[in-house]
DNA sequence: GATAAGGTCAACCAGATGGTTGAATATGCA
DNA sequence: TGCATATTCAACCATCTGGTTGACCTTATC
């Protein structure tokens, strides 16, 4: 049995995927756009895409011969709570959390 | 590369081991008492163990030849302070976290 | 010392994952 | 109509994952 939960976590598991989000953060998106600044192929990118939207992490509309992503961040409260359970985190300083992703992006797509 | 985040979330993504961690917030275990609700070999869960250990979920100590589980909650601090760039969730009620954990173990071990 | 208990190791297996390339399918535009 | 753009599909490949079994090592106990 594959739970939500299940696929929220292994789609977060990975960087590509992670960075996608944050970039998902600023706006939405159109594929080919996600995929340009990272070193790999379009059909990869798109992939990547199919696990984060069965995961319900982001939704995909196509208009015209553009498919657009958009970040759905409602799917993250399940993990969210679960992880909350384990212990009282402190609110998060957002600085702190841009700072994070911008370093994570760099990681991510500079090798 | 691989980050701490990839091998928390990673290691969160399985059903068995996220059963495992709730086990270790009642308390600390020893491997064999770990493995006895799981219809799965002791070698089995001994791998759940140790990538749970690598992620940094859990410790290990080995006292005599019994070798004791504790749970490392702080190792959930990353992760969760990159889903709550996401939103601002709501604090959680811990009642329906506990209702939560049963359900996921009962699904979890009863197949 | 012999036997039992707690755990891990090594080899193996099936299926999932993350990537590639080349062809195919829409859609928009001149 | 014909070409370019946006995206997916299909086949393939290497590696990882989650499980098994049987042998092995260490520590207790009789």
């Amino acid at each position: 049995m594959t739970t939500d939960l299940d696929l929220a976590f292994a789609a977060l598991a990975d960087p590509t995927r992670r960075a996608i989000l944050s970039m998902l953060l600023e706006d939405d998106m159109a594929v080919t756009d996600v995929a340009e600044p990272f070193q790999m192929s379009l059909a990869a990118i798109s992939k990547h895409l199919q696990v984060l939207a069965d995961a319900g992490l982001i939704s995909q509309e196509k208009r015209g011969r553009v498919k657009w992503c958009k970040l759905e961040p409602d799917a993250l409260r399940a993990a969210s709570v679960w992880m909350q359970g384990f212990g009282q985190f402190d609110p998060v300083d957002l600085d702190d959390f841009e700072r994070f992703l911008e370093d994570e992006f760099k990681a991510d797509t500079s090798d």
